[in-house]
DNA sequence: ATATTAAACGAATGGTATTCGTTTACAGAT
DNA sequence: ATCTGTAAACGAATACCATTCGTTTAATAT
């Protein structure tokens, strides 16, 4: 076969197909990729450079649901807190997808406009620029984190039955509780924001 | 040749081995492994059972500087913070190795013993297990994203030059300190403590 | 002394990302 | 309308990679 009347590939489409098989089985191959879209593996590359821009076209797919807040509408916590956990749900909606980013150096607009809108809510808060990054980071550590955590939900902890009581207790009460990583979340950011806020400056 | 008067392998040699490939190239390959070693690839599977099982002796390797307190000494804001910080440099000390860990389910017995004695730390602060499981996640998803952060210290933003000057300006300060995640972690983690303290119960 | 196990090897298998040359449709210029 | 160059598909080929298997021989156990 050549080339086809109306292009049967495009980057948008190669993005979803990858984000579904990594949603999926948490990983993809290029031939995996290649089949699901009905297409050779070879011919992917007309249209991406390889599997890291892929890659990186996932984790656009992914954050393109962030809304930013306007910068005025509140005070610097509340928008803090809308970014972080909207930041936080992107990730979330695609955990499997988290392993494979964090390999890689960020080139997507939107994440990059995440750090923007946070830069600006700090400094809005009056943080100099040093304690600016340091606000960042603490955030971004800390949404990241999460994410991951969220990311292996049950398996993450094989226990031999060595394990002291405090922790097998402590286990136990993660059974059942469906959304247990955003309300966790939802806390350890509010404590955050919180001590952000008193730190001395 | 055949099998040697003194075996040319260990498991020690080998999770040696990948962890010095791993903290120069950020991944390793089998006949990488194979050939640091002096040892052809296929030899490693008499005493390993894949690629799965290296990387979790890289775990129990990069772990085992992990010096856990007497939980009898000092209060459990200190223990925590004992805890936290010995988890987080051992993480720091090889940051590349970090992406290889986060697809993997936990078998080091190390590791597992620092969720151990975080759980009683909480516990001996009164923590109901359905909050300790709160603040050991919280502790960990902050220690887990800030050992991620150090571990892309320059490259994690490619800028365009079209960030706002909020952050460009708070990249600046970036350069030039050397130990900023250090303090960075050290600043969040005091944060997160103070705060799980006067926290609601 | 003999049998079993352990530890090395080379060769083979099946999978992976990527490159290249070829084909042919489409789009723009003459 | 024709010519031309680019775009988008393909299959074949390359160079790895992880893993398995059969073979050899030393060490160890019986």
């Amino acid at each position: 076969m050549a080339r086809p009347s109306k292009p049967k590939l495009s980057t948008a489409a190669i993005a979803d197909a990858a984000l579904k098989l990594v949603d999926a089985h948490g990983e993809f191959t290029l031939p995996q990729l290649a089949k699901a879209l009905s297409v050779s593996a070879s011919s992917l590359y007309n249209h991406v450079s390889g599997k890291d821009e892929i890659i990186e076209l996932m984790r656009g797919r992914a954050m393109s649901a962030i809304s930013l807040p306007d910068s005025v509408s509140s005070d610097w916590q509340e928008i803090v807190q809308q970014i972080a956990t909207s930041y936080w749900e992107s990730y979330s909606r695609h955990p499997r997808l988290i392993p494979l980013l964090t390999s890689h150096t960020v080139r997507d607009s939107t994440t990059l406009r995440v750090y923007d809108a946070l830069a600006e809510a700090f400094a809005m808060a009056g943080f100099e620029p040093k304690r600016r990054l340091q606000a960042i980071t603490i955030v971004d550590s800390f949404v990241l984190g999460s994410a991951l955590d969220a990311a292996a939900p049950e398996n993450v902890w094989e226990i031999d039955g060595e394990s002291t009581r405090a922790f097998s207790e402590t286990l136990a009460t993660a059974l059942g509780d469906e959304d247990r990583a955003s309300k966790t979340f939802a806390v350890g950011l509010d404590l955050i924001i919180n001590g952000l806020y008193s730190l001395p400056g």
